[in-house]
DNA sequence: GCCGTTTTCGGCCCGACTGTTTTCAGTCG
């Protein structure tokens, strides 16, 4: 028997599988539905499906239930799925390979399988490119000579590796979004332009580049589109088109007339999960919902809404903030609120709440093990003068152990203090603007649990963050005994630093027992740290959610090494945010006076 | 197979595009 791999990915992968499987076979359509629902979810979440499997979660992933529980409970426990693996027998191998080359479903690659009687899901790809040159598509029923020739280009799309797997981050795919509005403001009639999808959503990972444009000339604005540098064109219509770009990446447009806006920016926003939801909790009410607006089924008359904010009102709901549209039980809390009910939408934390950063690395040699940052202090005060904070806390690593005694350390750390406090008070004097200062350090939690600082050196600073940078694949139980061990160490440990230690897209966080570690934390006052840097965005949205439904507060840093990587704050608000975070779960929102009473234990 | 403000049974989001068809099936988001 093979073995399913644990991934995400690999989960998706196999449920995909499934619902081609049994869409062959002829299953029930909405049994191959719901397969294909799960995998979609799971593809897109934020977290493990592992992890969730641990804490006995996986209920909470939309459209997961009974059985597919069982099945994954079974593949965590065995590392097989029996039920899966014998029904994904039923169908010739070949298949599977197929269905990763764009265009091709699960229909039409088992007819090519059969008529080409391709026997080996090893050489699938390359045997139904040779049948494509060998013109023995063309003749097939349902095929066509155009078939044929779509089917070659998108095994060339496929060997380059260009199909959905490999999601970018939030930087990258702001700028090539960034890049399109501006050649689509500058050559076709745009009477407004947006950004959606999970991009507007502020998912950590993002797939495509969806963009809406409000016009009342769609021509001029698709072909305009449809001359932005481009290797291929994937479709185009009236209401929109696709484009690969040269990077691999996907670009979508959709266009609608501006009194119809808001459907469209609803719509295409997602996520698909809350779109079904909505549009299956409003068929309800006798209202079917599109992107181009409400329809009564009874009369079947179309409302357009220019609006998004329109839109939702005429379903007698709030507007919903797009971090929040991810079937995570937004729907019913906009339901709860429209009736007056406690428990509705949270009062989401914004940029502008941020007061200031507290993890941040400035270039003052402490002998760190690891890196320095590149800025002085003047320079990172001046740059927290343009973001609008009243502090900073400086969270440098701490010196290396190996290389030095304890005593060593405590000097250096005594050296340190001294010197930030000065340079503070030198930069301040030139300045108006009053920005505090926070002396804390970045800490190493050890492997065996303590703490890379000796406790003479807690004498000189604030607070401290406590870190993982070493030894990332301990088992779960000793994991949770070092971080533990590590966070209670001393009372001057405030604040757990990137939590998960994961890396995007491709290292996975620690394991750990989180209800262990929310329970440690909450009683020693610890917050959590949401990790604004795009590779690391730590905690993930999902952990962000739990924990504050467990009473934990956070803080947002950059872990800027330099003073523009301090900008990438407004990451870490999103994560925030779709955990459903508000200003008071976030206590770098508090002024520094109400900061400074909270980072000193009144326990030493 | 999933799911719950007309339901624990009986429904299941909605529309666009493409190619091969004479009215539609397959794929996609």
């Amino acid at each position: 028997m093979m073995t399913i791999g644990m991934t995400n990915l690999a989960i998706a992968g196999m449920l995909r599988n499934m619902a081609a499987a049994y869409e062959i076979l002829g299953e029930n359509r909405f049994r191959t539905i719901a397969y294909e629902r799960a995998a979609d979810s799971i593809e897109h979440l934020t977290s493990e499906v592992k992890d969730l499997w641990e804490d006995d979660k996986l209920s909470v992933i939309p459209g997961v239930g009974p059985a597919i529980r069982s099945h994954l409970d079974e593949l965590f426990r065995t590392g097989h799925v029996r039920h899966i693996e014998a029904t994904l027998k039923r169908v010739p191998e070949a298949v599977f390979p197929l269905l990763l080359v764009p265009g091709l479903g699960p229909k039409k690659a088992y007819k090519l399988v059969k008529a080409l009687d391709m026997r080996t899901e090893k050489r699938a790809v390359s045997d139904l490119e040779t049948a494509a040159k060998a013109h023995a598509i063309a003749p097939l029923e349902g095929f066509g000579e155009k078939s044929e020739q779509d089917i070659l280009s998108a095994i060339a799309i496929y060997r380059k590796g260009q199909i959905k797997e490999n999601r970018m981050g939030l930087p990258q795919a702001d700028a090539i979004a960034r890049d399109i509005i501006a050649f689509l403001q500058k050559g076709a009639p745009v009477r407004e332009i947006t950004v959606l999808g999970s991009l507007r959503r502020q998912v950590a990972t993002i797939g495509d580049i969806d963009i809406a444009v409000a016009t009342g000339r769609p021509a001029d604005v698709i072909s305009r589109f449809l001359s932005y540098p481009h290797q291929k064109m994937i479709e185009k219509g009236p209401t929109g088109a696709s484009l690969l770009l040269h990077n691999g990446r996907q670009a979508d447009l959709r266009v609608q007339d501006p009194r119809a806006y808001g459907a469209m920016l609803q719509y295409f926003t997602g996520s698909k999960n809350h779109n079904i939801a909505l549009r299956t909790w409003a068929l309800g009410k006798g209202l079917s919902l599109s992107e181009y607006g409400i329809k009564q089924v009874k009369t079947g008359k179309t409302t357009a809404y220019a609006t998004e904010e329109a839109f939702y009102r005429a379903l007698g709901l709030p507007w919903i903030p797009p971090e929040l549209r991810e079937d995570r039980g937004e729907l019913e809390a906009a339901i709860r609120q429209a009736q007056g009910k406690p428990d509705g939408l949270p009062d989401l934390v914004g940029l502008s709440d941020i007061k200031g950063d507290l993890h941040i690395h400035s270039d003052y040699d402490l002998e760190p093990s690891h890196d320095l940052g590149r800025d002085s202090l003047a320079v990172l005060l001046d740059r927290a003068v343009e973001q609008g904070y009243r502090y900073i806390g400086l969270s440098d690593h701490n010196p290396s152990v190996t290389n030095h005694t304890p005593e060593d350390i405590t000097a250096i750390m005594k050296r340190r203090k001294a010197f930030y406090e000065k340079a503070h008070a030198a930069w301040q004097r030139k300045h108006t603007k009053a920005v505090g200062i926070f002396i804390l350090c970045e800490v190493d939690i050890l492997t065996d649990g303590t703490l890379a600082l000796p406790e003479s050196a807690f004498t000189y600073v604030d607070g401290v963050i406590a870190s993982i940078h070493s030894s990332f694949t301990q088992p779960e139980g000793a994991m949770t005994k070092r971080v533990v061990r590590g966070l209670t160490a001393h009372p001057k440990v405030r604040i757990f630093g990137h939590p998960t230690g994961r890396l995007l897209p491709d290292r996975e966080g620690i394991a750990l027992d989180w209800k262990e570690m929310f329970r440690v934390c909450k009683a020693r006052g610890i917050a959590l740290e949401i990790n604004a840097h795009p590779a690391r965005l730590d905690l993930p949205d999902t952990i962000v959610f739990d924990a504050r439904r467990q009473g934990l507060k956070f803080i947002i840093d950059s872990d800027a090494h330099e003073a523009t990587a301090m900008d990438v704050m407004r990451y870490g608000v999103s994560v925030a945010r779709r955990g459903w975070a508000g200003t008071h779960d976030v206590l770098n929102s508090m002024e520094y006076n109400d900061l400074a009473a909270w980072l000193t234990p009144s326990r030493i």
